[in-house]
DNA sequence: TGCGTGCAAATTGTACACAATCTTTCAGCG
DNA sequence: CGCTGAAAGATTGTGTACAATTTGCACGCA
């Protein structure tokens, strides 16, 4: 939910916060995997406990955070299955929704687009990798926001949260993000309106999206692995 | 109530009591715009606020509760257009999520559907309501168990608590509910692991659904007087 | 009477102390 | 030499006190 006011105090400062953690999760600072101490996070951004404990627990509704009992809270490590999953409910919604922002699309809705894929390009100028994935998912929320389909919006904006995750877990092909030639064809049929072409375009951008990943079955996946052992 | 036992395992309690909550949210024991006040949520379940706090923010990212900041938390009163946009969002993931289930489903499951049903019937039988609109809803999140895809199954589950909240607010005619035929149609198509028609039987069944409820534009509805005057 | 201001009560937000639980380490024993 | 078990250390879970914010009410002024 947008709670818009972050200048004011109070509960502020624990969203403030759980949305600085999921921006660095979301452009690969934080590993998967990466342990987050309440401790530590709370000397570092000057709180009690109490608030870092609410942020990791709104991230781990979020699933980019797991945490477990009396063990702490770690970056999420999503499975090869979750992985797929993720991207079967991408396919279902997202083509849906590139459809219904088509139909509605206004010219500032366009030129707002145009501003998203002008700095996805200028963060890989800079090589800025992690900035660049995350640039990336957030045009598919914008193009979510011009369909102003509040909760289906919220579905994908989780599961573009946990896409970042799995990139950085499963990426095979480092080309395919990059050539965002997919994301201008998109702007493109939306400027015109064309609602079937963009459903389309959408579809068989996530399949592309998700053929860079490589979601083999490795049973001796890191995580399985350290569930065994423990 | 038993308070639960000092000794049980920690955040466990939180978690059985927003699942209590949730309980007297979903069959209409705790109506839409009722205050949840910590203080008294704490005496009656014998733990502090820390743990009641906890169960709320849970109850808050399902959508169940809002939660006001400095103000405290309320169950939900979903607006009529959050109400269409969830039967949409409904409309697009359960006929897909029955088709799975028709395809995987095996004879237990099939029990565990007929079981569903006979507790339906059982409380339409004891005259409770809210129990029936209840079970009506885990009947759906069942199948979409059984089509075993976790992330959507999820989503589904959230939709279909937001569902008994826009029930109890929009119930335009009380019989739509009541005769579940549609119930044993879908219980019938998936145990002949007839996919299309289980996809076609879960369209139809939404448009019903939908179309029981009164959701025509109110501008004096409940929640939008209340921010206008704020 | 109507309206604005200021104080008091109630409720939530936060920090901190203590308890419960898990992990690690190391000594003792087979 | 490896295994078992217990104690120490570290980390999380919970209750509670205090601070901040909001709300309700009463008072005074036009």
């Amino acid at each position: 939910m947008p709670t818009a006011p972050a200048s004011e105090s109070s509960q502020a400062t624990g969203i403030v916060i759980a949305e600085r953690i999921e921006q660095a999760i979301l452009d690969h600072r934080l590993r998967p995997g990466t342990k987050l101490t309440e401790d530590e996070l709370a000397t570092i951004y000057g709180v009690g406990r109490t608030v870092i404990r609410g942020a990791l627990q709104a991230l781990s509704h979020r699933a980019l955070v797991e945490i477990l009992r009396n063990r702490g809270a770690y970056v999420a490590k999503p499975t090869v299955r979750e992985a797929k999953e993720v991207f079967e409910a991408r396919a279902l919604l997202e083509p849906r929704i590139a459809h219904s922002a088509a139909e509605r699309a206004r010219p500032k809705d366009i030129r707002a687009l145009q501003r998203h894929i002008d700095r996805e390009h200028e963060a890989l100028d800079h090589g800025d990798m992690g900035q660049a994935i995350y640039l990336s998912g957030q045009f598919h929320i914008a193009i979510a926001e011009i369909a102003d389909q509040l909760i289906i919006g919220e579905f994908i904006n989780s599961l573009i949260a946990r896409s970042a995750l799995i990139v950085a877990l499963y990426w095979a092909r480092r080309d395919a993000l990059c050539e965002s030639h997919a994301h201008h064809a998109l702007l493109d049929a939306i400027g015109r309106n064309d609602a079937s072409s963009a459903e389309e375009l959408m579809r068989s951008h996530l399949v592309d999206l998700r053929s860079s990943l490589d979601l083999t079955d490795r049973s001796a996946s890191p995580h399985s692995l350290k569930d065994a052992l423990t």
